[in-house]
DNA sequence: ACACTCGGGACACCCCGTTACT
DNA sequence: AGTAACGGGGTGTCCCGAGTGT
């Protein structure tokens, strides 16, 4: 078993470097020499774990997948309203996407690898998907107009966050992104909070925000 | 002059050629080969007229900023109010994104350009300023709120519409992105309108959308 | 010493594996991973039995000159008449290579293997001498001319067979390698056999092939 | 113009190196550095004028076999008698085989390369056709029985030549190539000959031998 | 004794981006 | 604008041990 947990910390060791080399520089612009290079393991043992250079691409995507699925699973454990939840997704995931390499390595690729011969567009359904059961529970609770379009919502939801994520690595490296999705939230919750709880749910994204600084 | 002129097409049908193979692959998995095919010239006319791959990429960079910035001069000089002048934007830039190469290879590039010698400003802060431009004639206009933050809700469109744009690829190849344009205007315009002028404004997308279609 | 024999078994599935890739593709071309996977044995299985791919190369070449060889001991301890037992060589060396594939691997091996470390006698050698003392018998028995010259003819007879081995390979992949000896032998039995006894022998292959297809 | 002669002589200089690179090792075992280092040139030239190792390969396999067929279309040419005309070719092709790199790699090449995507059993055909036509001749002019199977025979005497030089090549690196062809006409020419030409004919091999050498 | 997992380097083949010379 | 050539990697994968079970 010892030998199969060296195996468990190579392979994890050639995603943590292949995702660095693969956020640097993109997917077609970094060499496998690059990336054994930054996981500090040959190209024999790349070649062990991985059949090829889009096998580690999609490794990559599929573990930044996970990653980011338990911020779901554990909102939904949690029993968290389906507002804050949205919201607190929305923060966790710049997060992970501002420090873990991994997940922004992820992200970058899941755009580039439009053209793989094994096409990946799972983590955006995933959120899609997500989006629409927060959108039910807050529909349920009365925090959520019951008017609105869920499906239409929850997919602009993720395309507006995959923007914002997308100009402000652009713009200042993902610096300010915690501050742009406020932004962002301070432009749809009009669309979202009914009337009668207006008052009582402006201030969400904020103090959500406050919270998670404070922990 | 008849020798210009063939040198001026060749030209074009280089970047052409070299606007669709990047758009089918992504820059660094695409080669000089693949685009000399694809443009149906030699490599040696290829390198006749630009120094590089990069210099390539980066004239197509900006012949697509040309072409996105030329609609933003339209519609200034047309004197079309703000918020019509946003949603026509929207429109329009979708409709190139969907249907010109090269507009859809330049927003590639751009994104995979981030690490060129020759930095690429990016058409992201030209569209900022354009939006910003526009906002405060439709706050002038009274069609828009006056206690927006202009700079930050000018980001954040920027930032919703480059996200539709990247998940309708992804899901569809673009096919869908008016629909999803639509979609965004409808969470959008609530916060963007003042109460008084809601009833009057809140088909506008819609209206403009069957304006464009008409045409 | 259940061990053993599972040692065993693994050992002779490694050499029908290896056979039927190397047979398939040439030495060279051929990776220890198709090996492997042929045999239905792992890397390092493989490497416990052979210490290199050369050396794996000559195991078959040794196992196919076994059996080869072991036709030739039979007829010598069955005191088969010399040209009898000639053209009974030929027709069963023919169907192993046809049947074996252990055995034509080992020819082709024995051809490319030129350059090998371990220089390889190659069966050519045997199967002249093997041929020589069969023409020997078949002059004393005087199914055979005393004037021949008995190096010279062995040496031919194997080269012969050789070739006719390697064309029928070539066009019909050995399905008409015994149509092709009888035409061999029908165009050398009268450099063989003594004018009185031509009437008695020139029927021999047929008869003999007849024979064989008979059991 | 200046500039297609080169490119002529270096495509030359490539296939000159490649042959005897292949020749000495096989074709599997032979990588292309070995073959830009022999042929002088560098692996981006070999690469403009070869899209592959294989189509080397085919190109080599085609030179050969051009270099083989002029010698029977000189014979043919000059009106050569057929029995003749057959010795002449399997002692000048022995020479090439012998002397030129090209046409030994070739036959080298045409073996190993069964297993080619392009399928090459051209030249066997080849050498088999000229067979039949020179043996129709002979017989035409009585120099051969008239009773053969043309057929059969034609691909016996290749076959046999093919052994021959086989087996000379694994024995002596063809230096034999002659005695062994003379010994292989002695077998095969009373085969061929009518009895009535006997004794005007059995000495033609060494004959032609004698005049070749004596040019 | 036998077998396998895991990893190490070294190339092989391909072909890439680029330059000289017309 | 085109032909011919240049070197230098890119990816893949090869052949082969070291370490660990069974």
């Amino acid at each position: 078993m010892a030998q199969q947990e060296r195996a468990i910390e190579t392979r994890a060791a050639i995603i943590r470097g292949a995702a660095s080399a693969f956020e640097a520089r993109g997917y077609g612009s970094t060499s496998l020499a690059q990336v054994s290079a930054a996981a500090g393991v040959t190209k024999g043992a790349l070649y062990f774990h991985f059949d090829s250079k889009e096998a580690l691409a999609v490794a990559i995507i599929n573990a930044q997948h996970e990653a980011s699925a338990a911020i779901g699973r554990t909102l939904l454990a949690e029993g968290v309203p389906g507002l804050r939840a949205l919201i607190v997704m929305s923060l966790e995931l710049a997060r992970q996407l501002h420090e873990d390499p991994i997940v922004s390595a992820g992200v970058r690729l899941t755009i580039e690898a439009a053209n793989f011969d094994t096409p990946v567009a799972g983590p955006y359904l995933g959120w899609i998907e997500a989006s629409e059961e927060y959108l039910r529970r807050g529909v349920a609770e009365g925090e959520i107009s019951a008017d609105i379009d869920i499906c239409a919502m929850a997919r602009f939801l993720v395309s507006a966050f995959t923007g914002v994520q997308v100009v402000s690595d652009m713009l200042t490296g993902r610096d300010d992104i915690e501050d742009r999705l406020i932004d962002m939230w301070a432009v749809v919750m009009p669309a979202l909070v009914p009337g009668d709880r207006w008052l009582e749910m402006k201030d969400l994204p904020t103090r959500i925000r406050v919270e998670r600084a404070a922990a």
